[in-house]
RNA sequence: GCAGAGGUAGUGAAGCGGUCAAACACAACAGACUGUAAAUCUGUCGGCAUUCGCCUUCGAAGGUUCGAAUCCUUCCCUCUGCA
């Protein structure tokens, strides 16, 4: 049922990297690419109009925090993710999986499912594949996440490892079960991208095995979970490594909260075809920016007072091309004012899909 | 002029005889952040040493006391009310 040959490659760099492109009900993806989190239905402090500017084709919505407010109902009633949140190009939204992870000391994991108590409310909500499911394809996001079971991978929890990843497939069969169930009716073309999780850990044998069960399941894409979590970044680049030869050709790759200007670099040499992460947006409204060389700054910093030029010497982001400077850019942080945020969340967005941008360059 | 209230580290503000280099907040300075409980959080924040510690501070100057930011005296300044 997946898509045959979804995905075209068009170019390649390194011994694994690969430029290509392929569609979804939205329009075409140019691939290597990097995705920002929208997690509540926007980029934060961005218009659409400004997150396009960056390069950005496709943005992530979150399953989890959409159901919870508005809810998928209200969201649906308002034209989909697209409609509510006005951006007209693909949208990905991830399965809730996460919060897994990140709300661990708020839920409870069951083989069913996944009961989450609200951060502030209290209120309880059940997640299970299949309501991850048809919440994802109700709020009509363009390309969805099987609802993975994702375990941190510092010291303590990595014991959790291969629960994690025997749960993780169990409930892939049923997010497939339930897609296949729901968008049977749908006109080939109409059918959102269902993309399978891998998981394994630092488990390079379980990490093959996970890959192997995916990529022999129904599903249009392949995502790499559980990295970026607690571990160090050796042990990460050493998973990718070990899963750059096995992908399927035909499938875009997808990795999951991942990151760093660095870690895109490797990603991307590792076959990668697409990343998102919070990490540009997020550090950009902490003021924190990449510049030159991948290196990172404060723009809080008192050295940047009275500094005249923009975060970016020839960066053609809004920010650096207006000539903003750093000590224009330190005011309106320190004195609080959301612009700042803003602007820096522009660079560093454009810094991650130049460097998108300079791999499709290669081919 | 009279009557009240008050002067504490950059600011605001606790403390009102020993456990006070002095709570707390803000500001300042530095850092963290990787499928967003995050425009959040952490650390430092009198000086020196940065490990034990030492030194100088609570408007000013005297005094009481083993011991004072805390009590007394005088002076300086601020605010409120009445003239």
């Amino acid at each position: 049922m997946s898509y045959m040959h979804l995905f075209k490659t068009t170019g390649t760099f390194g011994e694994f990297g690969r430029v290509g492109e392929f569609k979804t009900r939205r329009g075409i993806v140019k691939t290597p690419t990097f995705m920002p989190d929208g997690t509540r239905g926007a980029v934060k402090c961005l218009t659409p109009e400004q997150v396009y500017g960056t390069g950005v084709q496709v943005v992530l919505n979150n399953t989890y925090h959409l159901h919870l407010a508005p809810g998928e109902e209200t969201v649906a009633a308002l034209g989909g993710v697209h409609g509510f949140g006005r951006w007209d190009g693909p949208i990905l939204t991830d399965s809730g999986g996460f919060q897994v992870f990140s709300l661990s000391k708020l839920r409870k994991i069951t083989e069913e499912g996944v009961k989450f108590k609200h951060p502030i409310t209290g209120e309880m909500r059940f997640i299970s594949p299949e309501i991850s499911i048809q919440v994802q394809l109700k709020l009509g996001a363009d390309m969805i996440v099987a609802f993975d079971h994702l375990t941190g991978l510092d010291d303590d929890s990595r014991k959790d490892t291969l629960e994690a990843f025997e749960r993780t497939h169990r409930w892939l069969a049923r997010c497939v079960i339930e897609f296949k169930k729901l968008t049977q009716d749908m006109p080939v073309g109409e059918r959102p991208l269902l993309f399978g999780v891998v998981q394994g850990g630092l488990d390079l044998e379980l990490r093959r095995k996970s890959l192997e069960i995916v990529q022999a399941s129904d599903v249009d894409g392949i995502a790499i979970g559980g990295l970026s979590v607690g571990e160090t970044r050796e042990e990460m680049f050493t998973v990718l490594k070990a899963l750059a030869p096995l992908y399927d050709p035909n499938r875009p790759r997808f990795l999951l909260g991942v990151g760093t200007p660095e870690d895109l670099h490797f990603a991307y040499e590792q076959g990668i075809d697409m990343a998102d992460c919070v990490l540009p947006t997020r550090n950009a409204r902490h003021a924190t920016v990449w510049t030159t060389g991948d290196a990172k700054i404060h723009l809080t910093n008192e050295k940047y007072t009275k500094d005249p030029e923009p975060i970016m010497v020839g960066c053609d982001c809004y920010a650096c091309a207006h000539d903003f400077s750093k000590a224009f850019l330190r005011h309106q942080f320190k004195v609080g004012e959301p612009l700042a945020g803003s602007l820096a969340s522009i660079h560093n967005l454009r810094y991650l899909t130049r460097i998108c941008d300079e791999y499709r360059a290669l081919s």
